[in-house]
DNA sequence: ATGCGGACCTGTTAGC
DNA sequence: TGCTAACAGGTCCGCA
């Protein structure tokens, strides 16, 4: 479900109903996330004031006072203010309600997703440690990618979708990113030119603003923080559009598995 | 040091 | 209509 734009929608949706809020409790009602949910958690988190939700890369930050936790969407996660007598259902893992009674209710059917704590410094913690620079950061340059290539024998796609080397690629933008740049997603990092690094880099960024902006990408039953769906769907150029004429040059989009993920690519458009 | 395949899960859809 | 297989937005980890 969420890339960047897809977390940083549910961030937006969701933060004016928590950030200053004190949490009343938090509802656990399955721990078995991709890493149990540590059993302290909860009472860590109790009566503390919500001081801001951030984001590192697809990772939320839960900032209070005693230190932070670390909330992850994973695959097929959502985080939805509900209505105090909604039910939850079955794959609504937890929730965190407020001293007025706010409700903002975790849902992860595939159970990729976490929710951990990463104490005071939470930028030293494992998962967040080693990420590279925010694409919509200043620090995201042409020359920061151009650098990170030198040397490197895999292809562009998996380069860019590498967290390491820059956070909140995924699959849905890579592919994108990839098209609107003229670059084949199967050439080799380090053996592109300065300039197409540089276009890439611009179009990244173009790509993943224009996401935001239209609330995210829907597919199948992503929903942001106020469960309206996103509306980037319809502009996606080649992700998942097999088979179908390329809006510039009518050859037909090409579907190849790279690094055991689909890729959606304009053989002519792109090389 | 880098790069890969496998693993973690459930749900939906395409194909027979 | 029903069964089976393939596939899905992520990313850590262990092994080569």
């Amino acid at each position: 479900m969420p890339e960047l734009p897809e977390v940083e929608t549910t961030r937006r949706g969701i933060s004016p109903y928590l950030e200053g809020s004190k949490i009343k409790k938090i509802i656990i009602r399955n721990r078995s996330l991709r890493w149990p949910i540590p059993s302290e958690l909860e009472k860590k988190l109790q009566n503390q004031i919500i001081i801001s939700l951030n984001r590192r890369g697809k990772y939320l930050l839960l900032e209070t006072s005693v230190g932070t936790a670390i909330i992850h969407l994973g695959m097929s996660g959502s985080i939805r203010i509900v209505d105090n007598d909604l039910i939850p259902e079955k794959h609504d893992h937890f929730e965190i309600i407020t001293s007025k009674n706010i409700i903002a209710r975790y849902n992860d059917p595939r159970r990729f997703g976490c929710f951990l704590w990463a104490g005071k410094k939470p930028e030293n913690h494992p998962l967040l440690i080693n990420l590279g620079p925010e694409p919509l950061d200043s620090k995201f340059t042409s020359n920061y990618l151009y650098k990170s290539t030198r040397g490197k024998r895999t292809p562009i796609k998996q380069h860019i979708m590498n967290s390491r080397n820059v956070v909140g690629i995924g699959n849905i933008y890579a592919n994108e990113a990839l098209f609107y740049a003229g670059i084949d997603p199967n050439r080799i990092a380090g053996r592109i030119s300065e300039k197409r690094i540089s276009k890439l880099v611009d179009e990244i960024i173009a790509v993943l603003k224009k996401a935001i902006k239209e609330g995210g990408t829907t597919l199948r039953n992503y929903r942001g923080g106020n469960g309206m769906p996103g509306y980037f769907k319809q502009e996606l150029a080649v992700y998942e559009r097999e088979n179908l004429k390329c809006k510039k040059c009518d050859s037909l989009i090409k579907r190849r598995v790279l690094a055991q993920r689909s890729t959606y690519f304009c053989r002519t458009c792109q090389k």
